[in-house]
DNA sequence: ACCGTTTAGCAAATCGGTTTGCACGAATCA
DNA sequence: TGATTCGTGCAAACCGATTTGCTAAACGGT
């Protein structure tokens, strides 16, 4: 009882495994009576083509892989965990509509790990500069794109995050709820999010013409290390009255740090955050986040990985344009 | 610059394409030298198997998938996420151990879609009663492991959540902590942890004879229902001093309904759920709630999924001692 | 010296598709 | 009528591994 094969198929209809594989794959011409005999005959049996033998021949697996190089399960964890699974969530539903599967790559480990994995291409959410995983895929000859530009490698295509002018958006939101003095706080990791976050926060600032605060953590820190970072932040520069703080597990951290110095939100500190996640929809008070549209996000990248794969270049694509999400912690 | 083949490489190093295989697979003996002799070139040359030519001639993909009947992202949706992105963490690393790709599968669609993947094997978690989605793989001959015992079908390996050795622990918990009325709020899907925990919550309330006060809710209302039928049952039964609420997303709801009610937790109203989510981290109070040992689980359930992808009949497996957390949301 | 047993390695078949080159008849054209 | 094209379909090569059956040499025991 095993399962039938394209040449079982192809006696059972009466014709050649040739006009079989035609009939499917519609690289030539067949009578369309005959196309139409074939289906239901395999309809009948139950055929279903070998991936496997596809994929020897055509040099396709017919897999493509998702990896956030930010630390998966550890640290950052659970907030990040959203953000890359609402991606995922909604990749591998693109992929499979597209017949592919979507595989998750844990973060980055050993590197020979990685080797189990011959993926037809590869969707990095948010990779740093000269980040391990873009180099191990690229060396491989293996088409990646990735969410958000990769700094130093343009010629990477990419879903677009705009994240300066998300920045300038919210920066502009916070001022017009009242701040006078507004910091930053980002990560230690290059990712163009940041890169881009802190040339519009420093723009913004000079135009008002306020002092620059600007704080990296160091990401597997996660929410304690920003707690206590903040903390000090605010010590030193009491004049602050509002944070931009796109990493939501760090604006979690900054919550707690607003509490512990007596601070309330947002009466004497306002707080936004980036993605919209449980994080920010769960905060005391619930805190100002941008929607960024990460289902579409998604789907543009596998379009993009998909186009790739094809061997077309597509260039960078802009995701849709990204809406402030007003909460409590910077009505004014 | 083609890949190099199995050949090429027999080729360099002057043997046949069979000592190279059986070098690689160690499914015969060859002489340690010849075959130090084959790896050293393999590296030089940049060998590596092609996945596809292995997987057609085995019979096998290579790849495990991961699927939640949940639904994945609308209602329940980020919470849920959590929970299954905690498990995919692990899994996901688990199977790159073991040379396998994780993929996932999203919730059942069409059904036609599912055609797109076929994986060696699949994990469910927490599937229901005469699940589609265990029903299309046992279908195909695909070997199914769950997470959570599959209600009616006990042939199918998985890993015990214990869920009612689970509900006790919480259910002492906050007997002790003061309740004299708890209630229970699960789901409509007859997943089995569902069952259990109802099966072990009318075992309790009548040994300590109480009336028990149980609602079911549509997975899909998520929260905000939660919210709504946990206020209505507040009001029909105003005796209720505390809820055992397993699915966080409920939970959420839950003292949503009890704010509404001007119930304070845990003064006038205790609260425990199980998945020790960000939101049960999260909530005002926090919530009390359940150590699953997620990753312990997943690696169980990846270890299963292998014995039965090798034929071996391996029995249900228990998952580690869950523990309580102990939160606000029941201090005493 | 003989026979049985390891040991090491090879050639060839196999997995199930896709793709190429060719054949044959019918239709079209000069 | 002969040449050319088109439509349809087939046989065979091919993708790159794994696995089977076999050979030949080395070894050991009697």
């Amino acid at each position: 009882m095993k399962k039938p094969t394209i040449s079982d198929l192809a006696q059972a209809a009466g014709v050649s495994k040739t006009t079989v594989s035609h009939a499917f794959s519609g690289r030539r011409h067949v009578d369309p009576e005959t196309r139409e005999r074939i289906e239901k005959i395999a309809q009948e049996i139950g055929y279903r083509p070998n991936r496997a033998a596809q994929h020897l021949r055509t040099g396709r697996t017919g897999m493509i892989a998702l990896a956030s190089s930010m630390p998966f399960s550890v640290a950052a964890g659970p907030s990040r965990l959203g953000f890359l699974m609402e991606i995922a969530a909604t990749a591998a539903v693109a992929s499979l509509t597209r017949n592919m599967a979507l595989c998750l790559i844990p973060p980055f480990q050993s590197g020979a790990q990685l080797d189990a994995i011959t993926p037809d291409g590869v969707i990095l959410v948010e990779p740093f500069q000269d980040d391990p995983l873009v180099q191990h895929f690229t060396g491989l000859g293996v088409p990646v794109v990735s969410v958000g530009r990769v700094p130093g490698r343009e010629d990477i295509p990419h879903v677009d995050l705009n994240s300066g002018a998300t920045a300038r958006m919210v920066l502009e939101h916070l001022r017009a709820s009242g701040a006078t003095r507004i910091g930053l706080v980002t990560g230690e990791q290059r990712r163009n999010s940041y890169i881009e976050t802190e040339a519009a926060y420093r723009a913004f600032c000079d135009e008002i013409g306020i002092e620059p605060a600007c704080l990296q953590l160091n990401e597997s820190g996660g929410e304690d290390l920003a707690a206590e970072a903040v903390a000090s932040l605010l010590s030193r520069r009491g004049d602050i009255d509002a944070l931009y703080v796109p990493v939501d597990a760090f604006a979690s951290g900054a919550v707690t740090a607003a509490a512990s110095k007596g601070l309330k939100i947002p009466q004497n500190i306002r707080l936004a955050t980036r993605y919209d996640g449980l994080r920010a929809k769960l905060s005391r008070p619930p805190l100002t986040a941008v929607e960024l549209h990460l289902e579409a996000i998604a789907d543009l990248a596998v379009g993009l990985l998909m186009a790739a794969i094809d061997g077309e270049v597509a260039g960078p694509v802009s995701a849709p344009q990204p809406e402030l999400v007003l909460r409590a912690s910077t009505a004014s």
